[in-house]
RNA sequence: GCUGGUGUAGCUCAAUUGGCAGAGCAGCUGAUUUGUAAUCAGCAGGUUGCGGGUUCGAGUCCCAUCACCAGCUCCA
C-alpha cells in the first residue's frame, strides 16, 4: 500500500496501518502535533486505519479541519462533563465553528454563566482522564434502539433522518458515548484549554415551532498564547461596538420612543454625508442619473409589484381618505413608475437611476442589534434597464465601482454568486443566459467567487458582497440582483432599432447596501477613529493658557476658511487634560497653541496616530491636511 | 416573534435578611494660567423604564408591560 505525502514523497505501508502510525512514522514533532489526517482530501481520525493507496496530509492545529477535530472534541467532553453533573440532560447536536465550538442540550437545569466553573471543572477532570475515542458503526435500526435506550429522543430523531444507507458512526470516551460522524481527536487529553464563552437559547432544528434548547458556547485551544489572544480579541471587539463607540462620539443611537429607528446626531451626520458625497461623486462618474421617489405609496402599486403578496408581513400600512397606502419597504416599485412615465429607446440603454431610497421594514423586534439591523433605513439602491447584450458589461461596471468603494476603506471582502432556488418563476433560458452572464462578469473581473446552489432570489440570480469587519464577522452589503419579474409585472418596454417594443432586463443593486449599516461596520473597523476625509472633527485648536485665546479664535476661522471642521477647545484646562479628552474622542489632528506659537505665528501638529509632530506654518499644515482628505487615506 | 438575562443621575456602577437612594466621571460655579493622555474645591443632578399588587414600609418581593443585551429565526 503506497501512501503519497503533500510534499510529493511517497512510501510504502502496511495495509490497515493506522493513520497515527503513519504519523509516527514520519517523525516525533508531526506525530505530536497532527490533529487528525485528510485521506485523498477527506478527514479521517489519526486511529482510522488506512486499507488502501491513498494521498495523506496530516492537520495541525493551524489547519481549519485540525482545528474544527480539535473542538469538537472538546464540544463531546463539555457534553460529557454536563451529563456527569446533570444525568437527566439530553443532548441534541453539539458541532465545533468558526472561533470554538457549543452543544445544544434539553434539561430541567438552568444554565447560567455561574455554572461554568464547575462544568470546566469537570471537562478539565475528562482531560486528564486521557480516555481514548473510539469509533464505532451500528446498522440504523440498532443505533436507533441504542440512543432510544439512553434516553436521547433527539438523537433518535437524528438518526431517524439520515437517508436510509447512511453510514451511523459514533464515538466513545470513557463511559461516554455519542452519535458523531467525526473526525475526533485520538484521546481527551490531546485537548489542552477549554473555555465556555456563554449560553443561549436555540430551537431544535433551528425552528422556532420546536422545543427551545439550551446552548452552551466555548472554546479550546493548544497554546495558552493563543486562548489569550482570543480572549485579548473579544474584549478589543467590545470596545469597538458601535453602540457603545456611537454614544461615546455623539454620531447616532437608538432612544426607547423608536425601537429600530435610529437617529443620527450632528456628528454622525456629518460622516453620513461625507459617505453621500463621496457615493454621488462615483456614481455621477459611472454614468449614474440620481431620481427620488415618495416613502408612501398607494395598496394598489405594491400588489402590482407583488410586494402586497409576499412582503406584507414586513411593510407598515397606513389609511388616509379611506386608501391604503404603503410605506416602501423597498424602492424598487417607484424605480419602475419612473421608468414607466415615458416611451424609452434603445439608444438610451442603459440606463442606471440610482436612488438614496429610505425604507422601513418591520422586523421582527428580537433582531435589531444597533445600526447594524434596524427597521428603517437608507438603501444607496440603483436600477439599471438594459438589453440582455449590456448585461455583462453592465454587471461588470458594478463590480468595478463596488470593488473600487470598498478599496477605499480597506475592506477586505469576498463575492458569492447565488443561483435559481427551488422556488423560483421564469424561464429556463432566461436564468442559464442571467447566471451565465453574472458568472463571465465574475471571471472577467478576476474575483475568486463561492456559489450558492440555490440561493438566488425567486426572481433572479445574484451576487452578493460580504464585508469583514474587525471581529472576522462578515456583513452581506452590496449586491447586484438581476430581476425579470419587475419589467415583466410592469410591462416596461423600450424601442429598438427595428421600431418594435421590447423588454428590457433590470437589475437591482446596492453598493454599501444600507448606510446605516455600513456606517456601523466603519465605525468598528476603524474603532471611532475615521479616516480625515470622514472625521466629523478633523481638527481641534487645544489652547495651553488664556493668553492663546485670540490666536486659536482666528486660527479656527482660517482652517474653517479652507474648508476644514474644526472646534476650538479654550477651556481653563491644563494641555494634557484637552489632549486627553481630543484622543478620546479620536480627532485625526490636534493644534497646541501656547506661548511660543503665538509668537512665531506658527502651530504645534499633534496627531491621534503618531503623537507630537513638531511645530509648522500653518499653511504647511492646512495643505498636508488638505491633501491626506483629498486622497481620502485611510 | 421565541428562550434566557438586564433596566438606579448624561455615562460607568453601589445600595446588608424589604428599613433615610449613594459614588466616580461628565455638567455648572470658583480658584489656578498650566507645553503633549486626568489640577483643586464647591454646587447641582433621581417619580429607581412605565403601570399595578403584597407590606407599617418596595430600588429590593409578585404580576403585567416597554426597552435593551445574548442567542435562535430573518436580513441591507
Amino acid at each position: 500500500m503506497v501512501v503519497t505525502f503533500p510534499d510529493g514523497k511517497s512510501r510504502e505501508y502496511e495495509k490497515g496501518t493506522r493513520l497515527g502510525e503513519i504519523a509516527k512514522s514520519l517523525g516525533n514533532q508531526l506525530y505530536k502535533r497532527a490533529l487528525a489526517a485528510g485521506v485523498n482530501g477527506q478527514t479521517r481520525d489519526l486511529s482510522a486505519p488506512l486499507e488502501e493507496d491513498a494521498e495523506v496530509r496530516f492537520y495541525t492545529f493551524d489547519d481549519e479541519e485540525g482545528r474544527h477535530a480539535f473542538r469538537h472534541t472538546a464540544s463531546h467532553i463539555m457534553a460529557q462533563a454536563i451529563k456527569r453533573l446533570w444525568p437527566d440532560s439530553a443532548l441534541a447536536i453539539g458541532p465545533a465553528i468558526d472561533n470554538g465550538f457549543y452543544y445544544d442540550i434539553d434539561t430541567e437545569k438552568r444554565f447560567s454563566e455561574e455554572d461554568f466553573t464547575a462544568i470546566e471543572a469537570e471537562m478539565n477532570k475528562i482531560i486528564q482522564e486521557d480516555s481514548p475515542l473510539e469509533r464505532f458503526e451500528l446498522p440504523r435500526d440498532e443505533a436507533i434502539k441504542f440512543v432510544r435506550e439512553k434516553g436521547e429522543p433527539y438523537k433518535v430523531e437524528l438518526i431517524e433522518g439520515l437517508p436510509e444507507d447512511a453510514v451511523i458512526s459514533f464515538y466513545k470516551q470513557g463511559e461516554f458515548v455519542d452519535l458523531c460522524a467525526g473526525p475526533h481527536l485520538p484521546s481527551t487529553g490531546r485537548v489542552k484549554l477549554i473555555k465556555l464563552m456563554s449560553v443561549a437559547g436555540a430551537y431544535w432544528r433551528g425552528d422556532e415551532k420546536n422545543k427551545m434548547l439550551q446552548r452552551v458556547y466555548g472554546t479550546a485551544f493548544e497554546k495558552k498564547q493563543d486562548l489569550d489572544d482570543y480572549i485579548f480579541r473579544m474584549e478589543e471587539a467590545k470596545k469597538r461596538d458601535h453602540r457603545k463607540l456611537g454614544r461615546e462620539l455623539d454620531l447616532f443611537g437608538l432612544l426607547d420612543e423608536g425601537p429600530g429607528f435610529p437617529f443620527f446626531f450632528p456628528k454622525g451626520m456629518i460622516v453620513k454625508n461625507a459617505l453621500i458625497d463621496f457615493w454621488r461623486q462615483e456614481h455621477a462618474k459611472h454614468g449614474y442619473e440620481e431620481i427620488q421617489t415618495p416613502i408612501i405609496l398607494n395598496q394598489e402599486l405594491w400588489e402590482r409589484s407583488g410586494h402586497w403578496g409576499y412582503y406584507r408581513e414586513n411593510m407598515y400600512l397606513t389609511t388616509i381618505d379611506e386608501q391604503n397606502f404603503v410605506i416602501k419597504p423597498m424602492n424598487c416599485p417607484g424605480g419602475m413608475l419612473a421608468y414607466e412615465r415615458k416611451l424609452h429607446s434603445y439608444r438610451e440603454l442603459p440606463l442606471r437611476t440610482a436612488e438614496l431610497g429610505l425604507v422601513h421594514r418591520h422586523e421582527l423586534s428580537g433582531a435589531l442589534h444597533g445600526l447594524m439591523r434596524v427597521r428603517c433605513f437608507t438603501q444607496d439602491d440603483a436600477h439599471i434597464f438594459m438589453t440582455e447584450e449590456q448585461i455583462k458589461d453592465e454587471i461588470l461596471g458594478v463590480i468595478e465601482l463596488t470593488r473600487y468603494v470598498y478599496g477605499i476603506f480597506g475592506f477586505r471582502f469576498h463575492v458569492e454568486l447565488s443561483t435559481r432556488p427551488e422556488k423560483s418563476i421564469g424561464r429556463d433560458e432566461d436564468w442559464e443566459m442571467a447566471t451565465d452572464a453574472l458568472k463571465e462578469a465574475l471571471n472577467a473581473s478576476g474575483l475568486p467567487f463561492k456559489i450558492n446552489p440555490g440561493d438566488g432570489a425567486f426572481y433572479g440570480p445574484k451576487i452578493d458582497f460580504h464585508l469583514e469587519d474587525s471581529i472576522g464577522r462578515t456583513w452581506q452589503c452590496g449586491t447586484i440582483q438581476l430581476d425579470f419579474q419587475m419589467p415583466e409585472r410592469f410591462d416596461l418596454t423600450y424601442v429598438g432599432p427595428d421600431g418594435e417594443k421590447h423588454r428590457p432586463v433590470m437589475i437591482h443593486r446596492v453598493v454599501f447596501g444600507s448606510l446605516e449599516r455600513f456606517i456601523a461596520i466603519l465605525t468598528e473597523h476603524f474603532a471611532g477613529a475615521f479616516p480625515a476625509w470622514l472625521a466629523p472633527v478633523q481638527v481641534r485648536v487645544l489652547t495651553i493658557t488664556e493668553r492663546a485665546d485670540a490666536r486659536a479664535k482666528e486660527l479656527e476661522a482660517l482652517l474653517r476658511e479652507a474648508g476644514l471642521r474644526v472646534e476650538t477647545d479654550l477651556r481653563n484646562e491644563k494641555i494634557g487634560f484637552k489632549i486627553r479628552e481630543a484622543q478620546a474622542q479620536r480627532i485625526p489632528y490636534m493644534l497646541v497653541l501656547g506661548d511660543k506659537e503665538v509668537e512665531a505665528g506658527t502651530v504645534a501638529v499633534r496627531s491621534r496616530k503618531a503623537g507630537d509632530l513638531g511645530v509648522m506654518e500653518v499653511g504647511a499644515f492646512i495643505a498636508r491636511l488638505k491633501e491626506e482628505i483629498e486622497e481620502k487615506a485611510i
